[in-house]
DNA sequence: GTTCCACTTGAACGTTGTTCAAGTCGGGTC
DNA sequence: GACCCGACTTGAACAACGTTCAAGTGGAAC
């Protein structure tokens, strides 16, 4: 054995350091390569591509969501806390629903909470397919809530990196108010933006999941 | 003028074209280029850069979208049509949903829908930031159905352009039975797959956005 | 007919993922 | 201890990509 070996999780725990720090886009095999003190293609021996190390990086991030136990909370407060630890981890790691998009992501990781998930709603009372519907339908809107934050995320990285970010920024926005106005519901809020939108994007997210949390439990057969 | 002149909207529909024929990353400027039978530089004159093309390109599609009226059918009907004429659009122009979570897009036609959309919840009796939260709540639940199938997509796509496809599908059906094995509850599914999964995941898409739905009615004020 | 400028072109640059022949080095065998 | 094999690394190189730029081109205005 060499002294400066690889290993495949070192070479996967430094891509989601790197992930996290630069995003999705800004992983390259360089870099990667750099900052584990070895040639960015000596990766490849242990890797085979890109596209590979980021579905592997992916599915380790997957083990940070945490997996409630019904029996001792309720089938509700399970599913809910699911789904809050689910949408914290996405947030930790936006480039895990980037990739989603672009990469069939399946593994141990995925499939241990796929596997609690229909364990919770089994217990809440749903049954076969529908289990998987009620499952299917949180993770979705935990999804699609995640994909608000990582646009949000990728966007301003893409601020910080260029130069002159505060002229651009302000540019963006002024564009926003124009289109805004041309609308009569958005330019009231554009107008008078009452206190009450201070709280920005994050409560909708609690909004929105107590409402389908809501609607499965009263569609329930 | 010259005789073969650009314009902005020949290019984006091209641009369109080509990315719903072969996706985010297959579209490139050469191809755009060859297929407006011009230089593939010739582009930049009109529109700044790749990502403000695909920004243009997703706002354009945005126009596909919708806009049922709420006083005709009811806000709760044309919330649901809303829903599935969003997510049909989704489908038909999937990278639009994975542009989504890496550029920010917003313009008119965007806006367009947004207002429409607040117009509906505030005409089923939500008011302030509850029309927005409702929305957006219901958006979010589509944006996420929308990734998985735009995932699914691109996977399809990746492996057509493969030689040996075939063989790379069988191999990843096979892994991904293998790790279902591990967990009792994702084994029970694929040793039974009784008939009622065999609708596919398209079914999970009217069952969640009923719930959706149904929980905004009744946790509304 | 001359000038001008909106628009196009081809060559070129830097960065990316990936391949490959060539190397290095530790551990087992005689 | 000499040898060698195979696991692992390396640097050079390739093709494809987005983008820039100096050099054009050609229709319209005077």
């Amino acid at each position: 054995m060499a002294r400066d070996q690889l290993t495949r999780d070192q070479i996967v725990k430094a891509a989601i350091e790197l992930l996290d720090a630069e995003g999705l886009e800004g992983l390259n095999m360089r870099d990667l390569g750099r900052r584990l003190r070895s040639a960015a293609t000596a990766v490849y021996w242990h890797v085979g591509s890109k596209d590979a190390l980021i579905a592997l990086a992916a599915d380790e991030a997957w083990h940070e969501a945490e997996l409630p136990d019904p029996a001792e909370l309720g089938w509700r407060e399970a599913a809910y806390r699911m789904a809050v630890s689910l949408h914290a981890m996405f947030t930790r790691h936006p480039w895990l629903v980037q990739a989603f998009g672009a990469y069939p992501i399946y593994g141990p990781g995925k499939a241990r909470h796929d596997d609690h998930a229909l364990g919770v709603y089994e217990a809440g009372g749903f049954v076969g397919i529908e289990a998987d519907q009620a499952a299917a339908a949180v993770f979705t809107f935990v999804l699609g809530n995640a994909l608000g934050v990582a646009a949000q995320q990728a966007f301003n990285r893409k601020l910080a990196r260029d130069a002159n970010a505060e002229e651009l920024a302000r540019a963006h926005q002024a564009d926003a108010v124009a289109v805004a106005v041309g609308f009569p519901r958005l330019r009231a809020r554009v107008e008078s933006p009452s206190a009450e939108y201070a709280a920005g994007p994050e409560g909708g997210f609690e909004f929105g999941l107590r409402a389908m949390l809501h609607g499965l439990e009263s569609g329930r057969h």
